[in-house]
DNA sequence: GACCGATGTTAACGACGGCTAACGCGTTTC
DNA sequence: GAAACGCGTTAGCCGTCGTTAACATCGGTC
């Protein structure tokens, strides 16, 4: 029964078309059909790998959420000291950004379309993340009060996930712009 | 037939409680009752007064990119030099951002919701109002290539903006770092 | 005091969308 | 080789929602 060793196809696919779609009209305005077809499926067949369409968009955010708040625990665990530590965290959200526009999108605009409970798990997970910054930038900076690094923190982010809105700047270029303005808006932050 | 002076009710009481049903649960997530319960009337009351519900994000979103575009040329008159200019267009971002909150979530948020004629109508305001920014940032940083500072203009956009997600801070500590960390950020915008 | 336009109300319609049902069909498994 | 299962199809149900229709109310005007 091999479920387990590389299980790719069908269900990551799906995720990715829904992402796509997701990001670009809206949890709402989106339908069951639409995304089918955009995996040359039709319509309900998407129950034989999804309980429902909320359970996509779920695990959708759910994912998300848990990739971004694991990298930053690593990439903070393998830094020598606070700087490098806002650093490499910098690095690491604006890579996520860039590599995945679309979960960003729907990550900043559907939360709010999900069911009570998922969506406190979501949440949980956010503030998580937010809190792995906050104490490094804490750290960093400790003049800094708790409550200014999370309205920081929170800035930042907006920043960073406004990649979707332009682009037009190739990757590699624009990597820089942000992360060298993030950390300059970092720089800044006064009590 | 005194409809010129001062008629404050209803029409922008609608909107106002339609901008903030949309801002917590995006266009497609709120029904029409629920906007006219929220002004003590009850559903298709609503028709009275817009033509429909598109009609009402129509108006929403084309009043709040012209009001942005307006205040933004304003300021800028205003000026008396380029980094004057920048120092200003952040403030009024700034302002208005904290100031209207639903206002910037749903500008952000639903403008794919919209019929193509006003979304073209609402885009062309908006790149209208980057460019404003685009130009005080070229005179100020002459070093700078378009392209990167409109990327850089979006930036900045992302992190004010990000007000509505955060907020837990006065407003006036609120609008102080917003406008340090956005200046900072402009200030280490490189090629 | 009848008329009327502005502003509401409730009832109903029609479309759409999520989801279930019933069925088909190839591959695996004993 | 037949039963079981994974995965897909189409048809249809049912609730929700935007919108319209038909009908009140009421303040102001000739």
């Amino acid at each position: 029964m091999p479920t387990d060793p590389a299980k790719p196809s069908r269900r990551e696919q799906i995720l990715a078309a829904a992402a796509e779609k997701f990001a670009r009209a809206g949890f709402h305005g989106v339908g069951i059909d639409d995304i089918g077809s955009a995996v040359g499926i039709s319509g309900p067949a998407l129950y034989r790998h999804f309980r429902s369409k909320d359970a996509m968009l779920a695990e959708l955010l759910t994912g998300i959420s848990d990739r971004l708040l694991r990298g930053g625990q690593d990439h903070v665990g393998k830094a020598s000291d606070p700087h490098d530590a806002l650093d490499r965290l910098v690095r690491w959200h604006v890579e996520f950004a860039l590599g995945n526009p679309a979960l960003i999108t729907v990550h900043m605009r559907d939360l709010d379309s999900l069911a009570e409970a998922d969506r406190h798990k979501v949440r949980e997970l956010q503030r998580s993340y937010v809190e792995v910054w906050v104490d490094v930038l804490c750290q960093a900076r400790p003049e800094l009060p708790r409550p200014t690094a999370r309205a920081a923190a929170h800035a930042v982010f907006g920043l960073i996930n406004s990649t979707p809105f332009s682009a037009h700047l190739d990757v590699e270029a624009m990597s820089r712009l942000l992360r060298s303005m993030a950390l300059g808006a970092l720089d800044r932050a006064t009590t």
